[in-house]
DNA sequence: GTAAAACAGTGTTATATAACACAAATTTAA
DNA sequence: TTAAATTTGTGTTATATAACACTGTTTTAC
């Protein structure tokens, strides 16, 4: 958090991208970085909106971004919240689609962007590339339909519960172990867990009341990992 | 639907699954049909089970099937309706997971099982199989995340319009152009909207009433496509 | 450094939809 | 071919959560 920090941040490179980069020959390598352009990003920049057409594959390098459909009366669903080392973008590009959904940034992002014709060349040949992709995706279906099931079973309570266990698992804690590693507004919060923002603060406030968490304005420390994701199995 | 019918239809072979077969070269398509196996279901067979592990990729030649989590208390959410030619099953496949759904006829199939080890071959040499897939995959995706907006969003009427919608694309009509081509339960045309039975049923009629549809048992006429997806569209 | 905007927090009310309970109709099985 | 089970249909009630309306507090921008 400190500003000194970021300035002697180091800045990621696309070897950093071990999914991409580790899979690939030393002729590819060398194809890939001659092929490809390094992007920064602010936070609250658009990286990509709704109805885009995607020029090329994005690899998340370093910050934060989130990733969300806009629905009924402007209503926005976050619908991933992506990490580095991420890819972001590819459902389209692969789909021969436009972008459904929208992605904005959280915390200032270092981007790879790689145009389609090389990513599609690097594919053709070596068939690894495409299974990285191809489970990717599947991973991402997967939590897709998971999420369907509990963003409209589940109560507001289990719903809230079960998104803070998914920042935890995809930003993971601060050096204290407690403190999640996002800060979000809590109107992003609800975003995320299909619920009004007032209903956020306030189930917010009865899980500190009941000691799972601590709350300091956007900064979040999980007490009771246990208790949380109890509260989130249970709906 | 006449009984006679049924003993005329011709039983399909994996070189009606276009997608599959038509990318491959002589010899791998030879490879294919020498190493796939042929599966016939009846109305109500589980194909596979939530938690079961994948063997392999199955082709749905022919019937229907459904594709369900299962969510609190029991509670069945229809994920996908699989129509022919549909690749079913590959998500864990590819995701290298345990299914997290479960399938189940709801026409009688004919299903072509290839082993693992067998597609995986195939698409170690052939790049544009694992395009199909990836493509095949992304599009899934895409219509998973549009679906929970709109599941959680849209308000009944919406959710039950945009479902008939969905099984028009994927069933098509009877020949007179109006007869939806499946015949679901009340409950699973529920399942598919996350409503209730009961609001299920109540809805249907208020669509009759509004000469959207016309409803006899489990045969469902679209009269008005357009209010139907109107009503779809505004939730 | 101040004004404006965005965000956080809380109480109240309204409402969509689930839950429940039951009757009638249809399908399944013995 | 009769009984049992399942599915469909309808009315009533309960409730979770959205909607609304404010006030106080930060953050942002000039």
């Amino acid at each position: 958090m400190a500003a000194k920090k970021k300035s002697e941040e180091i800045i990621p490179t696309i070897k950093d991208i071990p999914n991409l980069y580790n899979i690939l020959s030393e002729e590819e390598r060398s194809y890939l970085l001659d092929n490809h352009t390094t992007l920064a990003y602010k936070k609250n920049d658009i990286i990509y909106r709704e109805s885009d057409k995607p020029t090329g594959l994005l690899c998340l390098g370093s910050g934060k971004v989130k990733i969300f459909k806009e629905g009924v009366g402007r209503r926005e669903q976050i619908v991933r919240m992506a990490s580095a080392p991420d890819f972001i973008g590819y459902r389209a590009l692969f789909a021969e689609d436009l972008h459904i959904a929208a992605a904005e940034v959280i915390e200032p992002c270092t981007i790879f962007h790689i145009p389609r014709t090389v990513i599609y060349k690097l594919m053709q040949t070596n068939p690894a590339l495409s299974m990285t992709f191809m489970k990717s995706m599947a991973k991402e279906l997967g939590f897709a339909r998971y999420r369907t099931v509990t963003l409209t079973q589940k109560h507001i309570r289990g719903r809230l519960a079960e998104s803070l266990c998914v920042l935890k698992e995809v930003y993971g804690y601060e050096e204290d172990g407690q403190t999640l590693s996002v800060y979000l507004s809590r109107e992003d919060l609800a975003n995320f867990s299909n619920m009004t923002t007032s209903n956020a603060i306030r189930t917010l406030t009865t899980f500190v009341n009941e000691k799972v968490l601590a709350v300091n304005g956007r900064v979040i420390k999980i007490l009771d990992e246990d208790t949380l994701e109890k509260i989130s199995r249970l709906g």
